[in-house]
DNA sequence: GCATTACGTTGAACACGTTCAATTTTTCCC
DNA sequence: GGGAAAAATTGAACGTGTTCAACGTAATGC
């Protein structure tokens, strides 16, 4: 992407977004707009809820034509992911700033749910709409395809460094950030089902999936269990799930 | 639903539901339409894709006006839903048969799981339409919903029936069906993503997620895992995804 | 038979996601 | 400053899922 030394620039201030105040960056014109129309999307989704929107009208709230927010955004869809996006980023960012200040395992992991669920209580309506590609391998929006690796990879790499400093043999080591990132997912799903007042259920399950965890990592360990570990990991090898040996 | 009794009937014969051959059900004329929209539906979907089939591809092919389909049917998806409620059907029928001349435990849920997949080997394009509302928990075509609950029931009541022959602690033959159920879907979700020949690799997890599910049963019945045992069902009855006590 | 009613069917119209050729604005280079 | 190239922006047009008021056709009661 270029970046022109246009005069109109604009510092960057986003309310979703709060960067490093470290290098205060500045933006073109057209990143302006670009970030205009997504915050404008996303506050239509909130309120309205994403089926419910249209592009006219997120083209409309923010001032611009239909056809350029298909030029920054390929579909509607893509919105979404740009918001989930920003969500990881700044999940990253709360959440290793708190690695730095909490001790046990069991409290890192917790850490790591409830500031993501924290970031995204009030976003039901948006990340639905990322499950819709979940059975099409090929799509580009797919939160199991090719092109979301990445954003996969920064939400295991929370997890890897919330067990670096435990004892784990190697293969536990490797598995583990797969094996939370899915149970994340699971958690994130089983959130979009709760309706109870102020995701009680969904911080209970947080609650109770983390203690068994742990609990479950200790038990690991025994060396009795070594052949059972051994089986799991033979099968997700052979599934490709995790690197061959 | 009503059921006038016309002169126009025509012999149930669909080679996607092979019937009972006890009763030779006769159908309405409305029913014969609307099994040859699906019929024509799931034709085009297996050829071109679903999302590449248009509703009026499917009303022309199938000799009817557009209306007409969404008549029978609210929606392009709930072709998709309905195509799978055949699927059930037909596993239900293929697999409660298999399960009287199988005896291991592990023979029975293997063959729960390959005989799904045989059903289901050429239409990953069909199934994965089925992911699409994942998402959107009020949506009748979530597969998580609960206008989809009775599918799931048939699904689990499979899984209790090649459990029943086993030695098992009562809450374990209350979770296994669940945990099989959700296994299943695992699987399908892997098989959406499985571009080997043959459907090997998934045929492979399958037999290892057989093996591994055969060994921790035996394994979960040892004294000495009662507590975490105990555990995982106190987690799982307070997140409402099993009964309460 | 004929009227009445319910069922079956039609296709034009609508809304919305998406595309793209055309236009305006900005940047770059001399 | 001026002309060319690149970037940003426009909005009409298209295809498709979905709706619905109107029409046809078969069953029912007399």
């Amino acid at each position: 992407m270029s970046f022109p030394k246009g005069r109109e620039v604009v510092s960057r201030v986003s309310d979703s977004r709060p960067e490093d105040s470290r290098t205060v960056e500045k933006m073109t014109r057209s990143e302006a707009t670009q970030e205009q129309i997504l915050d404008t999307a996303i506050g239509l989704f909130r309120e309205h809820g994403f089926d419910e929107t249209t592009m006219r009208e997120i083209a409309s709230e923010a001032g611009v034509a239909l056809g350029l927010a298909y030029h920054y955004f390929p579909s509607k869809e893509a919105l979404v992911m740009a918001y989930y996006e920003r969500v990881q980023r700044e999940h990253h960012i709360v959440a290793h700033e708190q690695l730095a200040h909490t001790r046990s395992l069991r409290d890192r992991l917790a850490m790591l749910f409830e500031t993501k669920l924290d970031i995204l209580k009030d976003d039901r309506k948006l990340l639905g709409a990322l499950f819709r590609y979940t059975g099409n391998p090929d799509h580009p929006l797919s939160f199991l395809g090719k092109a979301t690796a990445p954003l996969r990879a920064d939400c295991m790499s929370l997890f890897a460094e919330a067990l670096e400093p435990e004892r784990l043999p190697d293969d536990l080591r490797e598995l583990l950030p797969l094996a939370m990132w899915a149970l994340h997912m699971g958690v994130l799903l089983y959130f979009l089902y709760d309706s109870s007042p102020n995701l009680k259920q969904t911080r209970k399950l947080v609650n109770g999936s983390v203690d068994l965890t742990a609990s479950f990592l200790k038990l690991a360990k025994f060396p009795l269990l070594r052949p059972v570990r051994r089986s799991v990991m033979g099968l997700l090898r052979d599934a490709g799930l995790i690197q061959p040996r």
